[in-house]
DNA sequence: TCGGCACTACACTGTGCAGTGTACTTCTCG
DNA sequence: CGAGAAGTACACTGCACAGTGTAGTGCCGA
């Protein structure tokens, strides 16, 4: 919580503590009902100090949420290893994504953002474009897995949009928009291993038996 | 277009066009930046008129929103058809899902009251669930389908839900968010057909090859 | 033709807030 | 210590807009 305060210029720490305040009151408020009085307030700084950090509120929102996507960006990937169990593997690949869900701050950032950002079409799509970057490891996995002759895929990104679609579709965004409480590990688990069944039956080239490996 | 301003009362002719007005606005303009003001002078009407009309802004988005919730529910639904092939009635199913997002006044509509809605938990729930509600009918179809003995599934919901979210996270969720042009008829179709021969290649009953009677 | 309902024009309140300008204070670092 | 960078307090501009009150006008049905 309390880390990236620590010394630093007293710049940094205002800084710092203002990106804290901004991330909360966002988060809990809302963009349109949250002040830069109140963002201040709460930062216990001057509004002032606020401006001369920040060119203004839309700006203050985007460094918050660059902020957060970055320390999520700092998240595990997943590479193709030969000898692990194709499922494993994905499995690797959904719970890492999936951590983010766990993480009610970008959660909860992440539904005022995308409630501002939707009336700026250029700044989703790039954002969105940074996010998805993700998504496109499982299609170099998927590239590996291929060659490797342990899936049989022929349009890559579309199996990697369906797994992923698989994924979100179930845990992501009804969660986003509140319909469904955050799953509980083995909810979200039984969710994994489905889509991953799912997915694995149609394009695995592995498949023993009945193998529903119970790892 | 102009099929519901006829032979009405004076009155229901300004409140068709009120709501004619606030939709374009709000769509267009978005919620927080459109003013009542503006919705007034757009429908040709007075603003006390829209107050007469409407309890305030929040209560005029949400009858806009119903309006169009209920223009769009007038949409085909699909039954069990035992002679009719699996993949045929998947494929109704999930063109018919879809149709809504060939229309673009509520894609746009769409979009804002996410934005609006996502700051009210409870109407964002009550509304989801209804919104929803043709998801269930799918369910219904593999409850038949199942007792036909043309599809082995344990878990219904499941099943259900991992077809709409192989349909939702390749077509609807990137479209409304921007992050994707709105796919044309043929890629549209391509989804569709990728999404049902991975469902029927695990689900489907009449499939020769990968048995898993297992049960 | 007339009564009343719906609509209009418009002024007006009240608020909430983004953003700025400035004189003053505190911190930090050489 | 001393200078300058950074922060503070606060007053203030300007605006945009939701929502209301009212006096008058047009419309529609009986």
């Amino acid at each position: 919580m309390a880390d990236e305060s620590e010394g630093e210029t007293r710049s940094e720490r205002k800084r710092a503590a203002i990106l804290r305040a901004a991330t909360t009151a966002f988060r809990d408020e809302g963009y349109e009902s949250t002040s830069m009085d109140r963002i201040a307030a709460l930062a216990g700084v001057s509004k002032r100090t606020v401006y001369n950090h920040f060119g203004g509120k839309e700006a203050l929102l985007g460094a918050v949420f660059e902020h957060h996507l970055a320390r999520l960006a700092s998240r595990a990937r997943v590479d193709w290893e030969p000898a692990r169990p194709l499922a494993a593997q994905l499995r690797a690949f959904a719970r890492a994504k999936l951590a983010t869900l766990e993480d009610p701050v970008w959660t909860g950032l992440l539904r005022v953002a995308l409630g501002v950002f939707m009336h700026h079409p250029d700044l989703v799509r790039e954002t969105a474009l940074r996010a998805s970057r993700s998504d496109d490891a499982l299609v170099s996995w998927l590239r590996a897995a291929s060659a490797a002759g342990r899936v049989r895929v022929d349009d890559r990104e579309r199996a990697a949009a369906q797994f992923w679609a698989l994924i979100k579709g179930e845990l992501f965004w009804p969660v986003i928009f509140g319909v469904r409480e955050p799953p509980t590990p083995a909810q979200r688990d039984a969710v994994i291993d489905g889509a991953i069944e799912l997915f694995l039956e149609r394009y695995g080239a592995e498949r023993p038996a009945t193998g529903r490996g119970a790892s």
